[in-house]
DNA sequence: CTGAAAGCGCTTACAG
DNA sequence: CTGAAAGCGCTTACAG
């Protein structure tokens, strides 16, 4: 009557123990209304006798989820996305989803093929590029996803960004109102929404007063470390009051060049980053920066996911982009440019 | 004969196109040598033309096996476990299983649950305590896992670590060297075996020399920021001219304090973190640290936890210890206590 | 080399 | 309220 040794026991076994049917095990299990109260104790108990685990893979054969969620990260070693990838957890955890971690593979089809495969009710994309034919493709099959802190252009499908056209016009302003006219950038990837939204972003504040970037003084790079360190040390060459980096990854690369040359902030030169992330707050940098709330942008996120992943076999939801308003966070990097 | 529409295809689907039965399908795709080239390309040709792909979920109740590996972190916020969870996943992939990350439960009883619902093959432990009764449990069911750079006395599981009594004698050791008498320490938490015996092993190497710490020069405290700059502020109360920190978030916190306090390493004042996370190595910081190989811990858990798995259903493995050994790392944060 | 049958462990109509 | 039957989509002996 007990389930042999070694094997773990399954439905059935707790079925025969209670006395009852394997199906009324299944439903008294996930309480089911149709189920009587004494059923339902003499399975449950029955159940903790055996130290029954009803089985993932059963069960989600028969419904056709998994409670799993993917999250596409192309860059595991960048603290953003650390950031994203906790926050992500938990929320994920509230709704007892669980967050499988994917990289992209370098063939395309491959990694389609790791998404469709049936492990996954539905992924988060947070490094896609703007020229990927991915999330169009999942959105011809119908596999619900949202693309978190990236766009793409004219995509039937979710988005959820900060604006960072907006983003960086704050970070150009406010260079502009202190006085800053030798304005230095390091600007990120054009292949990313993010790169080139805030390259738009900053370029244009500073046009529409009357200022353009000079060629010594300004970079395209990865949102890394070792460009924001590399590029601001060429851009030192020409003597900016003020530079203004893609995101804080790049920022902080940027302020240990700029500290290893012994240049103050923000007396001798102004550094404004973007994302907020929470080195950016620590003393060492106390880096001004525009803030993207990860919060806000995960919970907008996984609510449209969730919610197109309940109308998977019904009618579809159309599309829908969710932009959020970043803030300037005054820190100590930044002041006017040094007299003289 | 197509299948229907917004449905995907099954094998079935494939097996009729192909003209074959759906288990020939199931071989040919495996690439079974007991299949005929002629069979295995009709087969091919067909799952190709239906953008066929395999279903994890049925293949999972089939074999047993998900392909899915859980890494088991409590503090996704510190950048340790950043580094720890991108070279699990790199090494994971290479045998192209998938992390899915969990943060344990309050309760025991359901996160267990959560590891033995049959979704994982195996799982990677990473921040246990000395007292968690999980992993004994997990080796009494025969559930594969590994314990990484933490270990619990007398187990019954696989366990690699980098010897933390060692590194912190590397550390102890440097300062006596150095010259250093009046020595304050951040230790971690004693629930913790890395906690617990970078302070058995630092204390014995001052010991050994005729040195005991003072009692308002050491504190214990969680393995995070916070701790390490109130910790350091208060430290710095009774003026010790080394701070030897048990890891290097503490010692990053310790940095941001002691740099807020104005006060110049090493000049003034030495730091000595533990663990080499990429952060120690920026020019902001430069910390001297005692280095564990995360790569190597990494490389002999995986290899461990996926050698136990496959021995799953045969004689069991006999319980093994990898230690590794620590290396200090002298970078620019320790030097000779102050003249006078 | 290939197919028919059984089974992995659940859930879900369908009867009663 | 409960059970018998079918099915989710694979793999794996077992025959032939």
């Amino acid at each position: 009557m007990s389930p042999s040794a070694g094997r773990r026991p399954t439905s059935h076994d707790v079925a025969r123990r209670a006395g009852v049917s394997q199906p009324t095990v299944s439903r008294a299990l996930r309480d089911d209304p149709n189920v009587s109260d004494e059923t339902r104790r003499l399975v449950r108990e029955a159940a903790a006798e055996l130290g029954y685990i009803l089985s993932q893979r059963g069960r989600s054969l028969s419904t056709r989820l998994t409670g799993q969620i993917g999250v596409v990260v192309s860059d595991l070693a960048n603290p953003f996305y650390l950031e994203v990838l906790d926050t992500v957890h938990d929320a994920l955890a509230r709704d007892e989803l669980r967050m499988l971690v994917l990289t992209p593979d370098e063939d395309d089809d491959a990694f389609m093929a790791r998404l469709l495969d049936g492990s996954l009710d539905g992924a988060i994309l947070t490094t896609t590029f703007l020229t990927s034919q991915l999330p169009a493709e999942l959105a011809r099959r119908g596999f619900p996803f949202v693309l978190l802190n990236r766009e793409i252009d004219e995509l039937e499908g979710d988005t959820c960004v900060v604006d960072s056209v907006a983003g960086a016009r704050l970070a150009a302003s406010e260079l502009l109102r202190l006085g800053h006219r030798e304005i230095g950038a390091l600007f990120g990837p054009m292949t990313t929404s993010t790169g080139r939204d805030r390259e738009i972003g900053f370029r244009r504040e500073l046009l529409e007063h009357g200022i353009t970037l000079e060629a010594a003084r300004w970079r395209r790079g990865a949102f890394d470390f070792a460009y924001g360190h590399q590029g601001a040390l060429e851009l030192l060459e020409s003597a900016p009051t003020a530079i203004f980096a893609a995101n804080d990854v790049v920022a902080i690369g940027a302020y240990n060049a700029i500290r290893s040359r012994a240049i103050a902030m923000p007396d001798d030169l102004t550094l404004i980053g973007f994302d907020d992330i929470s080195l950016a707050a620590w003393n060492v940098f106390e880096l001004t920066t525009v803030r993207q709330d990860i919060g806000a942008m995960v919970q907008r996120s996984t609510k449209m996911l969730l919610e197109r992943i309940g109308r998977r076999d019904g009618v579809p939801l159309p599309p829908r982009r969710v932009v959020l308003d970043p803030t300037l966070v005054a820190r100590r990097t930044h002041g006017p440019p040094p007299a003289g």
